[in-house]
Parts: structure tokens; C-alpha cells; sequence
DNA sequence: AGCACGCCGACT
DNA sequence: GTCGGCGTGCTC
């Protein structure tokens, strides 16, 4: 559809409506200066009040709050317009679809849309430094150095040169002052190379041709969504790439969604062997002139394929023709402050507004995502196992009752033989520990005091390495104390529980000879970090790997035949209705690692509830009846995905007029047999990063439209000044 | 989100 | 007498 003006229906004043990523309560009205036009999508700056701002020419909405259109002496005209492509009409919509699902202000979502500033601006020409004189009088190593790598190659800038030289850059801008040489232009953005659709890939098996026909074949096909449901090592990767080469031969932009990018190297390395060069990536560390080079590619529609974090979904794709969410049944895809939404979920949105097909990959996929496909809602593409194996290696389980560990250590006997046994036949271990640090609480033996977290309701966690006690939810730090903060006594204060640096110590003191590493996400320091590690796996330079949740993710170690896992019911406490079904996923994932094609692998967990039903699930292979009594409880219990869920979150540093608020909110809440209000009750965390929280929760069949019924209830009360309250639809967490 | 206004405590 | 803390309110 074209765009077409944007005043074209509305009076003569002029009148366009704008809207402000900013958390205004809707668009605002501007004039257009005469002799000027603006269609919806266009980015333009904007007077508010003393500044001017940025804001995109809006097509719905901005009426005031009484229906009345706002008084034609208040308007101001718009101030000029930023030359870069309008936000798509897929991109608006989506925005607003987005706001008024999740409550927020489309203001608040626009800016996910805007997040890049200077992205607006034209880019400035980048200055590199080329040969224009002699070598100086005075050619120090540190000048040789730069001047040979000038001489070698083209003109680079002067960071570049520094960097490469090591040198500072001090040492570029003295050879200019020298006259040996000159700045030169560049062309501001060096392009992003298009991925070629049409290099051969990989040779694809019968079965993965086939899925990779079936989503082929959905591309350009209107909205739909597909599971493509397999197991590490199936190949759900180079069939979804298939998908993604048939958008781009379409000249349609491909998207994938992936939980963690830190850890996506082996992604992009199968990448870049399918397509012959990187996608543009997309997530929170990137540098500043990345972010905005990434940006007005997008925009500009010269990045084809962009990989990201969920963020990436509110890029400004002008023609996305494919969104792939790997992984799909990760929480990390949950965005839980600001606006709070689930990227899987959004996605799909993303690909309704935009007519466009939806993948979602997972080899553990959320129950959600199960269901729509068993219900008939969602395509269902089954991947067959690697080489016909079982889906999972033999799980077993020590019940840590009849089988402890030695006392002050954590590998039961049977565990403790099964390293043996693997590390004397030159095979690797992993044991998984999904705890950081360690160890998780640090008690005084005198008078029973817990060291918690001053800011939150939660036990700070020793990282004996940095000699240092963490919170793992505010980032709040101390030094180990030496003396019971609570008695004050000497040398009184006991580790209590393991974390991966505990079960450490334990195996180099059981293990001596054996090659250890520690893998969690604070020993990781970045991708290329991750990367090397896993290069060190991979290459069997390491005998033993302690890892927590971030070794569950996506890599294939051939040389892995021992996992073991050592509290298997760590997830399981809290009393999390989806506590059951995480635990299976991660600890299927876990499991998975183990094993290759001539050497079916191990797994050992450690338990002390070998007949819950989450751990025999695992032990006898019945995943489908696990799932299904799952969804049979949840269903039965009117509790997602069958009925809907919505946290009302109210916080703030006191107490008294946080629980003010919520008493009038419970009071206010609505009144029908069609929704159950519970709470309020404390927060999972009840104290976060200094403030109290307390929790409503809204129950209702998927029927009821909730954003109504959720919209009056928030207005009819009116919060104490110092408290926030935030709604979470479709929460992850509940209880 | 900014940037005003405004209303009370410590300074040259 | 002023400078300045940050609570409250507004921006088409």
C-alpha cells in the first residue's frame, strides 16, 4: 500500500499528528509549514516545550483524552524532517499493537524503534591518514610501525592505525603535525556485504531437505508460524538458513532472534560458511558507531540478514520478509523491565502486522509453542535425531539419600567413579551446576547470621576468587568480611552450599592430573572469550568442564560423554508452576551434551526426589507424557497457555505506601466471574535493588480481552507519588 | 525524558 | 539576603 499524506483527512489547518518516543500519554499535533507534505513514517524534529525533539509522522491515534482535538492556537509547526526512509507501516503498527497489548505508552515503544540517536544524522565522512610527506626527522619504532602499515595498504583511520600499530594515538596525529602524513575522506559507512542465497550449503539429509522445503515454501506466503522442532545437532540451524535463502532470493530482509549473541560464534562461523559473509548483528554491547552503522543499514535496507538479541525485532526493516526465534523457549527472550514483553510472542506479532512467516526453532520448546502446534494453530516441523539415536543419552539418577557425597563435598560416590572412569578412557566430563561463585550463602556458625544483600531480599554469593561476596540480582559488592557483621566473632563465617568455584576445588583436589576450566557467564569476558573456550572443547585441550546454564546452549562436543548433573532439584524449589517445565528443558538441554554417534554417552543427576515427576520424565525418555500431563495440570488449573496471566508489579523504597497502593488496588480490582484477582502478596523478589515489591495477579481465560478491564482498573486508582506500578502481561515467573 | 517552577535549608 | 536541593507538572 502507499503511503499516502498524512493531513490528507484531517482539517485544513495543517494538522499532523506525531509521535514522541517519549512516555507522553499519546501523539501530538503539529502544523506542516506551508509548501510542505509529510507522510506517515517520516522522522522529523519537533518543538516540546524549550527543545526540540525527535518524532515520526504518525497516521492513528493522538486524540486527547476526551476525544476532542486539540485547540489549533496550541499547535506548532513541525521543524524540519531527517533524510533517512520513513518507519515502515509495518514498524508503526507494530508499535502500537505492541503498546496497547503490553499497556505501555506507544511513546515507550517508539523508542525501542529509535534507540540510535545519531543514527538520524548523515553520517560523517570518516578521516583516515595517507603517505603525503618524507619520513620525519625523528623515525622512532613507534612511528616505523605506523608508517609500514601505511605504506603497505590503503589509507585506515586513526584509531584503526593506532590499534593495529600498537601505538597511541597520539603517535598518528604527530606524523600529520610532520607533514609525513595527511588526512584523506572516506566514505562514511563501509557497506554490509549481501549474503549470497544462491552458494551451495551444506548437503542436507532427506529429512532436513524436506523441513527446509516445507518453510521455504511458506516464504512469501503470507503470515504463518512454524515450529521447527529438533535436537542439537539435527540440523535445525542450516534448515531454517534454507528459509532464510529463500527471502533473500525473494530481496526480502531475513531476522533472527537468538537468546544470548555473547555466545553465538559457532552461530555466525555457520553463518558465514552458508552465506560467505557475517549477517549484521544487532545486541546491547555493541559500539555506539556499530549501532548506528547497523541502524541506517537496516533502514536503508542494506542489511539483508540481521541477527540480534530481542531488541533487534524493532529495528526498521522496510522489507522483512522472514523472522526466525531460535531457541524460542529461552527466558532470556522475556524482557522484564520497561516495557515488559516476550520477544518469541512479539515476534509473531511482528510477523501478523507484517504478513510475513515466523519460525520458531527449539529442541525443548515451550509448552506455549507445543500447544499452538498441537492445536493446529502453528505448523509443526519435526527434525529427526542425529543419526537415529535416542533423543536423549541414558539418563540416570543418584538419590543423594542412599548415595551422599563425603561430607564438605558434593560428587556422590557413583558420580565420583563415573569421572574416573571418563577421564581414564580420555573422554570429557561436564558437570553442571547452575550457580555461580562459591558459594551461594555465607552464614556465622556463632549466631546463625545471613550475609544478604543490603538492597534486595536476597543472600549475597562468596566469589572466593575476587575475595569478594555478590548479589546476583543488583550487582551490589563487598569484601569477604572477616568478622560476623551481625556478632562481630572471629573467624566465624562458613560457606554453606556449592557453587561452580566449589565444585571446583573439590574435583582438582579428587582430580589432580585432570585439564579444568570454570565456564559461567561472569568467567566469560565476551564473545570472543566464549568463543576460545569453546575452541579449547572442542580441541580436547580440556578434560573437565564446570559450567552452569550458559554451557546448556547449542554447541556439540564430540569428545563429551560424562554429564553429570549435580542438583538436579535446584530448579525445581520456589513452587514455580513452570518451574517443572523449565527444569526439563534445561536439564534435557544439559543432558543432550553427552554422547556422540559410536559412544551414546552418560548422564548422571543427582537428586534427592528421584520420583518427581520432572526427573522421571528424564530418566524413562517420556517426554511427550511429561508435556502432556503438564498441559493436562495447566489446563485443568485454567493457567497458561490456557488461561491468561497478568502481574501487577507495584514497588517502591517504602514499604507502608507500596502496600497502601496495592490494598487500593486489590480493592479497585475488577469485579467479574470472568477474571480471579489474587494478592497482593510479595514479589518473587520481595526487595529489589532497594525497593519493596509487592504483587497482584490477574487471572483470566484466553477469551477475555484483559488491556480493557486492566486500563480501568489502573485508573481508578491513583498510586502513592513515591511507588511505580508495572504490568506484566503474559509474565514468565508465577506462582 | 528534559526542563521549568516552586518551596525550604546552608552559605558568601 | 541568595544558591541550590529535588518533588511536581507540562510539553501538541
Amino acid at each position: 500500500m502507499p503511503d499516502t499524506p498524512a493531513n490528507q483527512d484531517s482539517e485544513d489547518d495543517g494538522r499532523v499528528r506525531v509521535l514522541i518516543p517519549l512516555p507522553l500519554p499519546g501523539a501530538y499535533d503539529y502544523r506542516l509549514p506551508p509548501e510542505t507534505d509529510a507522510i506517515p513514517g517520516q522522522v522529523v524534529r519537533v518543538p516540546l516545550g524549550r527543545r526540540t525533539v525527535r518524532g515520526v509522522v504518525w497516521d492513528q491515534g493522538g486524540k486527547t483524552a476526551d476525544g476532542t482535538p486539540v485547540d489549533a492556537a496550541k499547535l506548532r509547526d513541525i521543524a524540519g524532517f531527517y533524510d533517512v526512509p520513513p518507519l515502515p507501516e509495518a514498524s508503526r503498527r507494530f508499535v502500537d499493537w505492541v503498546a496497547a497489548y503490553t499497556l505501555s505508552l506507544p511513546g515507550s515503544v517508539l523508542r525501542m524503534c529509535m534507540s540510535v540517536p545519531d543514527a538520524l544524522e548523515p553520517p560523517r565522512p570518516r578521516i583516515a591518514y595517507a603517505r603525503a610527506g618524507p619520513d620525519p626527522d625523528r623515525l622512532t619504532p613507534a612511528r616505523g610501525r605506523v608508517l609500514e602499515l601505511v605504506d603497505a595498504g590503503p589509507p585506515r583511520t586513526q584509531s584503526d592505525l593506532a590499534e593495529a600499530a600498537a601505538v597511541t594515538p597520539g603517535v598518528v596525529r604527530g606524523l600529520e603535525k610532520a607533514g609525513t602524513l595527511a588526512p584523506v575522506e572516506l566514505p562514511p559507512d563501509r557497506p554490509f556485504a549481501c549474503p549470497d542465497h544462491a552458494r551451495p550449503g551444506p548437503a542436507l539429509s532427506d529429512e532436513q531437505q524436506a523441513a527446509a522445503d516445507t518453510l521455504s515454501a511458506a516464504v512469501g506466503d503470507g503470515f504463518s508460524v512454524s515450529l521447527l522442532e529438533g535436537v542439537t545437532g539435527s540440523g535445525k540451524t542450516e534448515v531454517y538458513f534454507e528459509a532464510i535463502a529463500r527471502a533473500l532470493a525473494d530481496g526480502k530482509q531475513a531476522l533472527v532472534l537468538l537468546p544470548e549473541i555473547a555466545l553465538g560464534a559457532q552461530w555466525l562461523t555457520r553463518f558465514e560458511d552458508r552465506f560467505g559473509v557475517r549477517p549484521a548483528e544487532w545486541h546491547s554491547d555493541l559500539r555506539a558507531g556499530q549501532r548506528r552503522r547497523t541502524w541506517r543499514a537496516v533502514a536503508f535496507g542494506e542489511a539483508r540478514v540481521v541477527v540480534g538479541a530481542r531488541s533487534a525485532l524493532f529495528l526498521p526493516y522496510p522489507e522483512l520478509g522472514l523472522v526466525v526465534v531460535d531457541e524460542e523457549h529461552d527466558a532470556s527472550f522475556k524482557q522484564e523491565d520497561g516495557v515488559i514483553y516476550s520477544a518469541r510472542d512479539m515476534a509473531v506479532v511482528r510477523g501478523q502486522v507484517g504478513s510475513i512467516p515466523v519460525v520458531l526453532a527449539s529442541a525443548t520448546p515451550s509448552l506455549e509453542t507445543l500447544v499452538n502446534a498441537g492445536t493446529g494453530r502453528y505448523r509443526h516441523v519435526h527434525l529427526p535425531n542425529r543419526h537415529g539415536q535416542a533423543e536423549l543419552p541414558a539418563i540416570e539418577t543418584v538419590d543423594l539419600r542412599a548415595d551422599p557425597p563425603p561430607r564438605g563435598q558434593w560428587l556422590s560416590p557413583t558420580l565420583h567413579d563415573a569421572v574416573r572412569a571418563t577421564l581414564e578412557s580420555g573422554e570429557q566430563t561436564l558437570l553442571f551446576l547452575n550457580r555461580r561463585g562459591y558459594a551461594p550463602l555465607t552464614l556465622c556458625s556463632t549466631c546463625g547470621h545471613r550475609i544478604e544483600c543490603p538492597s534486595c531480599s536476597a543472600w549475597l554469593v562468596e566469589h572466593r576468587l575476587a575475595r569478594r561476596l555478590q548479589c546476583h540480582h543488583c550487582g551490589y559488592s563487598t569484601r569477604l568480611p572477616e568478622t560476623c557483621p551481625q556478632c562481630g566473632d572471629e573467624d566465624s563465617l562458613k560457606a554453606c552450599g556449592p557453587g561452580v568455584e566449589r565444585l571446583a576445588e573439590e574435583i582438582t583436589a579428587e582430580f589432580p592430573d585432570a585439564r579444568v576450566a570454570v565456564m559461567a557467564s561472569d568467567t566469560l569476558h565476551g564473545p570472543q572469550a566464549a568463543a576460545e573456550f569453546i575452541r579449547r572443547i572442542a580441541e580436547y585441550e580440556l578434560d573437565l568442564i564446570i559450567g552452569t546454564q550458559v554451557v546448556a546452549k547449542g554447541h556439540h562436543f564430540p569428545l563429551l560423554t560424562l554429564v553429570g548433573v549435580i542438583d538436579a532439584d535446584l530448579g525445581l524449589a520456589g513452587g514455580d508452576l513452570r518451574a517443572t517445565e523449565r527444569t526439563f528443558q534445561l536439564l534435557s538441554q544439559v543432558a543432550g551434551r553427552a554422547g556422540r554417534a559410536a559412544h551414546p554417552g552418560r548422564v548422571v543427576l543427582q537428586t534427592y526426589m528421584p520420583d518427581h515427576p520432572v526427573i522421571a520424565a528424564l530418566t524413562s525418555g517420556d517426554k511427550d507424557g511429561f508435556l502432556a500431563r503438564e498441559a493436562d495440570g495447566r489446563r485443568a488449573a485454567g493457567m497458561p497457555p490456557f488461561g491468561r496471566l497478568v502481574a501487577v508489579i507495584v514497588s517502591g523504597p517504602n514499604l507502608e505506601s507500596v502496600q497502601r497502593t496495592a490494598a487500593n488496588l486489590a480493592r479497585a480490582a475488577p469485579r467479574t466471574d470472568r477474571v480471579q484477582v489474587f494478592g497482593p502478596a510479595p514479589a518473587p523478589l520481595s526487595m529489589l535493588r532497594g525497593r519493596h515489591r509487592v504483587r497482584l495477579l490477574l487471572k483470566a481465560s484466553r477469551s477475555v480481552a484483559v488491556q480493557p478491564l486492566l486500563r480501568a482498573w489502573m485508573n481508578a486508582v491513583e498510586p502513592s507519588n513515591d511507588v511505580r506500578v508495572q504490568i506484566d502481561v503474559d509474565p514468565y515467573a508465577f506462582q
